[in-house]
DNA sequence: TTTTTTCTACTGGTATTCCGGTATTTTTTG
DNA sequence: CAAAAAATACCGGAATACCAGTAGAAAAAA
């Protein structure tokens, strides 16, 4: 049995992308595609009934997020190894998805050797990524250093409120602590953004995603 | 010579979409696919030796950007027909490729058959859009009655100023207005977005994306 | 268990925004 | 040209944001 082809499956809402996907893949001998999929209730109900040692897997889709899918394929199929397949190169994109179960992470933009080198890394049970995304891993501190803030769940959770319209004393009420209290956050915040009022507080952190 | 193959070519940072491009067009008799670039610059230099009838162009390139390249590749070689092929679906996005030359705008999505009707339709010299991007080329003043407010010269101008931390005495000083002049288009911007204060204001305006 | 970070809260004062109006002039559009 | 829309400008006052500090308690990291 062990000479039986991998069975690989494709999940991505873009035609293309699976059209080239499987081109690639090909050439790849012990692989055969057993299916592929363009939303994630469409593969997880194959799942449940057939055998998917690996999955390629678009983490924007249109039914369910990313995340939640990687987490349900792993329940049920713990063996089956999801490689995320994303546009988006965020640090706490990737490392939502890893922690959800994902083997490896690789952005759109790699080449067909990246991801064949990725396929054959996850088969072996190791985590991998693509190259892009390593610079990306590789690179906790730098960042931070170089102008995107660090925010604490406290500022996080303040900052929607305040993007939101409310005022010092409303979120105060809402979270039952000093209007102060608030408000220190609040210059907190627009000191990490290097704002000069809320206006470009919101404006910042908008730019940076954070919001 | 008119039974001679159309050459068309493929500019696409991402390997997969040019693998399944390639694979979609097999299919396709009358066209030869003359070559495939991964930056602008690369596809300009083969574009001034060769007869390239219609490239399938990628908007969001490393070196350049999508509006110049098209414009470049209309003003290098007037008769090749443009088709963008973009994962943006804004509208501005889509009319400034318009204005550049573009003979069509195709989201990412699309399936295999609206790109080949696409090819099919530019070739025949007609302006052509996959299914979704009509869609959003239909919705001219929906839009507009539905939420999104349209905004004066003014208007933008000043919210551009706000968004950038600046208060309304120093607008007004830039602009040469009296603060109370500025103040009064701050009040209409935030009744137009039904703002309850300038935080709200520029959240609102930037997932408009008026910012 | 120290050390550091985060969260909490304060004083006292200034600057700016925000509100509810009103109104003239200029520009655009039917 | 007349009507509508946009840009300009004003008053007075209430609410809120902003500044420059300081500091104890709780939680997280070393």
């Amino acid at each position: 049995m062990s000479q039986d082809k991998i069975q690989l499956a494709i999940v991505d809402d873009h035609p293309l992308i699976i059209q080239g996907l499987q081109t690639l893949l090909q050439d790849k001998a012990d692989i055969a595609i057993t299916g592929s999929f363009t939303t994630g209730a469409d593969f997880m109900t194959f799942l449940k009934a057939n055998t998917v040692h690996i999955v390629l897997l678009d983490i924007t889709l249109p039914d369910v997020n990313g995340m939640d899918l990687c987490r349900d394929i792993k329940r049920v199929s713990p063996d089956t190894y999801v490689l995320a397949l994303s546009n988006h190169n965020e640090r706490s994109m990737i490392m939502q998805m890893l922690h959800n179960g994902a083997s490896g992470y690789l952005l759109k933009n790699a080449s067909g050797r990246e991801l064949s080198d990725c396929i054959d890394e996850a088969l072996s049970d190791q985590v991998t990524f693509s190259r892009e995304v390593k610079e990306i891993i590789a690179r906790p501190a730098l960042n931070e250093l170089k102008g995107i803030p660090q925010l604490t769940k406290r500022e996080k959770e303040i900052l929607k409120q305040i993007a939101d319209g409310k005022t010092t004393v409303v979120i105060a009420e809402q979270l039952s602590l000093s209007p102060l209290t608030i408000e220190t956050h609040r210059r907190n915040l627009m000191q990490k953004f290097e704002a000069k009022n809320v206006a470009e507080l919101i404006r910042m952190a908008m730019q940076q995603k954070m919001l």
